[in-house]
DNA sequence: TTGTACGCGTTATCAT
DNA sequence: ATGATAACGCGTACAA
């Protein structure tokens, strides 16, 4: 692989006119440009990128730390992501999949991080991930809220979880229903601790009970239950229990279809017998359902995009101001799956 | 951020003993092991990676490139991603999501790219991922067939697609169906040529003429019928044309749903009047549907363990013998949506 | 424009 | 067998 002095050589230049020519960082005449671009095709060179890293202490790569032993994504997760790395590609940065939970294991942090900065997505209590940023100084903006103990507050972009849980129960409640069931993202992670307050809120300010079976937390991805969780809930609940649930909360749409599916082998229907409620699922699954799922659109695609921007300011790439901690709209798009009692 | 150097001073010991305590590279004794680890500890040091790269000319990362010029991944490509970042964590690789087409608008090529092989998911026809690849000398493995120009063959995993087909043909065909909709995935991805090859043959051996509404292609991401391709074919050949269409075989889940969707809008059911199968699906979803969809289950685990060994052994990271062409078995899963007529 | 001193580790060589 | 020394990798940036 030919080098800058190869070029510089050829084209009878100094390096730093060939280092100029591609960077553009100070002009070069017309005549040279020429000349230094002819050599390099001919030697097919390309300047090393991890040399210029060494000098320029850029990457030009941002990190995404998926969910916490994750290997599973969903709907939301894929759009999110999308959106990261199309909006990331637009300030020229790359986007380097991070899973540091599970490396850890393998590879004990013996480097620093190749990233010019992160973005966190479904940040946990004490996320060490986020520990593990704060300590390398490596800039970054978390997707949903921080909880670390000695963490204060760190850039992120939410949606109002608060908002979105209250606003499902009030849904739900107003139809008539006073009996919910909500299943929970996983107790972990911070979107769950403030959607289940949101939850206990919401029935407190209804002077209705809030009892054991209405709330339930997923599994962890790596057991066992968490394929059959909302399923096997479901029966559990309405089948043995008996307890006469009127509507279900699901946490996404690979739960929701899984309760559809306890629904159906508990010989009810949705919406007649029981109202469904979906918090964060693909628009196309939820209108393709039979019947269609009414859902909360949390605007995936939009949060990746503002965690991106949010990021670039950090790092300077872009300028100005930009709010430290941005909140993105969500709101309810009703379908077929809620009906009035 | 500290650096070799003030360690070094600190432990008293020189570079090249800090590099080694890091590096394993040689051995050092206990003592200064310990002295040195508890000093890097203190000024909170570790090795920095670009600087590393630099000599070793590693990055430990390596390519992803997604579908050409997609921002949207299916359940396929989720668990196929998913896999090749837990497998490349294995062997302490990083992965780094790719999408030159984009990027090449924005930010023509101008320096080597940090790393140390790739993986190329979906190759199209003259796919210019893989041109530049070659021409960048990356080391690289297609998961799918390579159909470009100079390129006599590529180191590749896969599934056997004209199997594939073939045999969904040959299933469908047995139970009775002869006139077949096949929604194939877009024209350039050379897995929709093989298929498209397959179907054919799989008619011609059977002695039905393939009439033009049989063969459809995905639209283009970009464009806006991609979403409901699957819809608006459905009700144009079974509804405007009046084929008389017996069963539907769909490239993907989506496109699965989409169909679906348009049959009931249609006023006919499956399997009673439609039998649909789709191609690659998520098992999941293939489960939850009502009624459950019969699938050909790709393994798109495996597939992405096999493509991060196959590139490890290009990386020479593993040792040994290894297939340059691997297939991947798929099988037909039976559900309950095709029916014998 | 050119020359050259960096940046920050690694590794080959030499010394103990 | 370990430790120390110095050259090296490949650009960038700044003074001349």
């Amino acid at each position: 692989m030919a080098k800058i002095d190869d070029v510089a050589r050829l084209a009878k230049v100094s390096k730093g006119t060939v280092s100029n020519v591609f960077s553009q960082k100070r002009p070069t005449s017309k005549e040279v440009t020429e000349r230094v671009m002819s050599v390099s095709r001919k030697l097919n060179y390309v300047p090393n990128h991890i040399a210029r890293s060494l000098v320029t202490k850029k990457t030009m790569a941002i990190g995404l730390t998926i969910p916490h032993g994750s290997f599973f994504f969903n709907a939301f997760h894929t759009q999110f992501i999308n959106a990261v790395i199309l909006e990331a590609s637009y300030y020229g940065y790359r986007v380097l999949l991070d899973m540091i939970p599970l490396q850890k294991v393998k590879t004990p942090f013996l480097s620093s991080y190749p990233i010019d900065g992160a973005v966190v997505m479904s940040p946990t209590t004490d996320d060490e991930r986020i520990d593990l940023m704060h300590l390398g100084q490596i800039p970054f903006v978390t997707v949903g809220k921080v909880m670390n103990a000695n963490i204060d507050h760190a850039a992120s972009v939410d949606n109002d979880n608060m908002k979105i849980i209250t606003s499902i129960c009030n849904y739900l409640i107003d139809k008539g229903h006073r009996n919910l069931m909500f299943l929970n993202a996983n107790e972990l992670m911070t979107v769950s601790i403030v959607r289940t307050a949101g939850f206990i809120q919401a029935m407190h300010d209804h002077q209705i009970e809030v009892e054991p079976h209405m709330i339930h937390h997923k599994p962890a991805i790596l057991s066992n239950e968490y394929m059959d969780y909302g399923y096997a809930e479901t029966i559990r609940v309405l089948g043995k229990l008996k307890k006469q649930v009127t509507a279900i909360i699901a946490d996404d749409d690979r739960t929701a279809f899984s309760v559809l599916n306890a629904i159906k082998d508990l010989g009810l229907r949705v919406p007649e017998d029981i109202s469904l409620f979906v918090i964060c699922g693909d628009l196309s699954m939820m209108v393709q359902s039979n019947p269609s799922l009414s859902s909360m659109d949390l605007q995936p695609s939009e949060l990746g995009i503002q965690s991106v921007r949010l990021l670039m300011h950090k790092l300077d790439v872009l300028k100005g101001d930009f709010p430290e901690n941005k909140i993105i709209d969500s709101k309810i798009i009703e379908r077929d799956s809620c009906s009035t009692i």
